[in-house]
DNA sequence: AAATTAAACTAGACAGCGTCAAGATAAAAG
DNA sequence: CTTTTATCTTGACGCTGTCTAGTTTAATTT
């Protein structure tokens, strides 16, 4: 055995311990998810399709929620950033502003449906097995929706009789309304998302009496 | 064997032909869908608790997705009804038609969450696979609440300078998204929907200037 | 440097799922 | 009474998540 260790060098993919998996899992794993859904994403289509056994990735993942999970918060950062971008634009009049966040949010929604529904479907928060991480990044994405209502407010963008927490609550359920009647197929024409997107602000917004900065 | 065929006279169930296990099954998948969801809902559980064998429910439900339309459908007629309850209430005002309207919408979601989830989610309508008997309750459901909306207008009720269509769409998408944000557990607190309604409400509707009838 | 521990990965097995094929039973039609 | 048709059953297949036990390699300790 000893002799044959020259037969066995470091191939650009070492066989038995991958050194890399759970990365690689993941980044597979987004994927599979966006060509056959949550429940098409199944652990042994993704072991087979890393090249590893059906149960290596439970080394990784406790099971598939913790998969699902740590895609969850993938997609969280990355649409935080997203948002982030446009709120730091300085030069943009604060409708302006809300109006291309109030858009990208149905697109990031349109571009990655299945994402979109692991992020904010009931796979994971109505069983509650939501992991520590990705609470931790999503929590604050909530709350950040709330701040900004706040500053809208205060901006005079929208109304100030309403309360804070309520309003949030009523202009987030309507873009996630809008978001999961798209991805779920029941609003199959995407050709007035941008018209419907602007209805909405239009009802939520008011004239601006004395901008703010 | 002829002569015993006094031994195994109609019992309460009588035991080969069922005779009626269509309509037992859909009311026997309406409790299990109530327990466990449209994932937990299994045809092999559904045949257990009947008493029949695992494939029998094939002969009256070409496949689960077809046994998943007709609960739908049961859905649409019930929700219909309530709808057309409050709307045939002569006495209201046209506001607070609609406020009830609003509400009751959220209800009948929190009160079924797996059924509403199954009338308005991606199981059937994302796949495509809603069978015709269902498109005929749900779309007249869908063109119902354009109807309502372009009648509110006319009362002064919504703004008249809105699309129609389009101001239907984000009203019920409002709507939607309150309904999946509950029923998906990421609304855990119930105790505050009425106040989030109202706020919706508020913002969709405007003073009535000359009352309509 | 050798021995031990720990981490990573594999093979086998189990129960549950939807559903197809073939056969049994009973009611309805001729 | 015979034949057809509707209804129901048993058996099987491939898929799923996940548990247990064992193998291989890397890391750590001695």
């Amino acid at each position: 055995m000893s002799h044959q260790a020259e037969l066995k060098p470091k191939q650009n993919k070492p066989n038995y311990h991958h050194g890399d998996l759970r990365s690689t899992l993941l980044s597979a794993a987004n994927v599979l998810l966006k060509e056959m859904g949550i429940e098409g994403l199944s652990l042994r289509k993704l072991a087979d399709k890393v090249g590893v056994s059906r149960t290596a990735p439970y080394h990784h993942f406790k099971d598939k929620n913790q998969l699902l999970c740590a895609i969850a918060e993938q997609g969280f950062v990355h649409w935080q950033q997203d948002a982030e971008f446009i709120f730091n634009q300085t030069e943009l009049l604060p409708k302006e502003k809300y109006r291309q966040f109030f858009h990208r949010y149905i697109s990031y929604a349109a571009d990655n449906p299945e994402l979109y529904d692991l992020m904010f479907g009931r796979t994971i928060w109505k069983q509650n097995s939501a992991t520590n991480a990705l609470r931790n990044v999503a929590y604050p994405s909530f709350y950040h929706q709330v701040e900004m209502t706040r500053k809208w407010q205060e901006q005079g963008l929208m109304s100030r009789t309403e309360d804070t927490l309520r309003l949030s609550q009523v202009t987030w359920g309507t873009m996630h309304g809008i978001a999961r009647l798209l991805i779920d197929g029941i609003y199959a024409d995407r050709s007035h998302i941008d018209e419907m997107c602007d209805c909405a602000i239009n009802l939520f917004t008011q004239q601006i009496t004395q901008s703010a900065k």
